[in-house]
DNA sequence: GTGGTCTAGACCACG
DNA sequence: GTGGTCTAGACCACA
């Protein structure tokens, strides 16, 4: 898997490295089960600290999607991925809110904003099955 | 126009700030050529440091949502709003992504994505006319 | 309010840092919505590095017993502390049941068990309304 | 006697080995001069490191449960066990301080924990004199 | 070798 | 001045 990140960003690096593994697991290029570098490796690898990469791992873990077993390492969550829950819809619903203001302030049509986000489920949903 | 602002969130006021009057724009509560309070009035009314309400402005000046005039002060552009251009439609698609990417990953259909933008358009477009 | 902490402990100084909060909190010595020390001038007072007291208040903001705000800095959560639900009471089941298998291979009846648990609650208990 | 390890806790293996035994002993599953499993075999039923069996092994060794006999091998220590005397009194109370304090925060009740405490107390007496 | 903890020092965004 | 992010380097417990 790769893992490509953009140190000039204003988004912060551990950010950018969970948004791409939760992508790899939406790709279905990243198993339930199956073990991620270990923080070093991966620190070294992507040329950022271990720190960065440890914050990036905490946070996956503690919304679920792994988990630090003591004898195969960190891996994807075995048991699948935290469900699409109320609080994730709520928590959903406020990040769409002002970006939905700020399309609907520049006139883009409900189709419009539809068939982007279809064209990006359709990125993923390409993968499903590699 | 009514102003909330959420102190303990981790989003910045400004932002907040900015994201308030965009929401009264897409409402029509605000129309092209209005004019909106001084810096000074709405720090005080809102309670908060005039850099907060400064850096509000500036950045929608920047966006094209805002202009300032010299007699009557910051007023909503009055040629209308900034497009939904390539550009804007980039970056929204960029934004969009690591969101539906963990959409997907919680394993959320696209129908049920689209059942929340389709709300959340609702809720603004109610407003128009008003 | 006093911090004690004990540099030769085998317990994290973060960690000691937060029970030591959440005793103040428990004895009502540190009220709903009142302040706590930057972490800098924590650190600075009891002799560790800030990113140590960072911890332990990221810690107590997940747990949901203080909060940062934007104006008045971190304080203690305003609405009350997060109530012992039953994700609690089974945490606490799990924690206290090696205590108390050990307690009973010592052959330490339930009574005396319970007894020291009345003194420690009477040393918070005996705090209150101060 | 059933051992359960949990290898995605956070607890250390050989630290739930320990607690294992020891409720076997808290049940009188496991009897004053019964034998255990050498390292070796327990090691390989349970499926970890030798390392890890020796360390639990060792510790129940200083704790005074299990004693290393020259020609039977590793026992639960014949002469009972070792007894809750000021100094586990003293530990307990250490220990207990912080969950106490947690639980006072959160508005559990004296009564509320001590039915907790009694609920555990009768999973351990139930299997007495089986 | 692995993660967890701690220190030290730096820059930046925010208010 | 405040918290958030990042780096670098160190020690220790665990397996």
């Amino acid at each position: 898997m790769y893992i490509k990140l953009d140190f000039e960003s204003e988004k912060p690096i551990y950010t950018q490295l969970m948004e791409q593994i939760i992508a790899g697991i939406a790709k279905q290029e990243l198993l339930p089960g199956e073990r991620l570098p270990s923080v070093r490796s991966l620190a070294a690898d992507i040329g950022v600290n271990l720190h960065t990469v440890n914050k990036a791992y905490q946070e996956l873990k503690q919304k679920g999607f792994i988990l630090s077993h003591r004898q195969r390492g960190v891996v994807i969550h075995p048991d699948g991925m935290p469900p699409a829950d109320q609080e994730f819809k709520d928590q959903l619903y406020e990040t769409l809110h002002p970006i939905i203001a700020e399309s609907i302030a520049r006139q883009l049509s409900f189709e419009e904003f539809t068939k982007i986000c279809r064209d990006i489920f359709q990125t993923y949903l390409d993968k499903e099955g590699d």
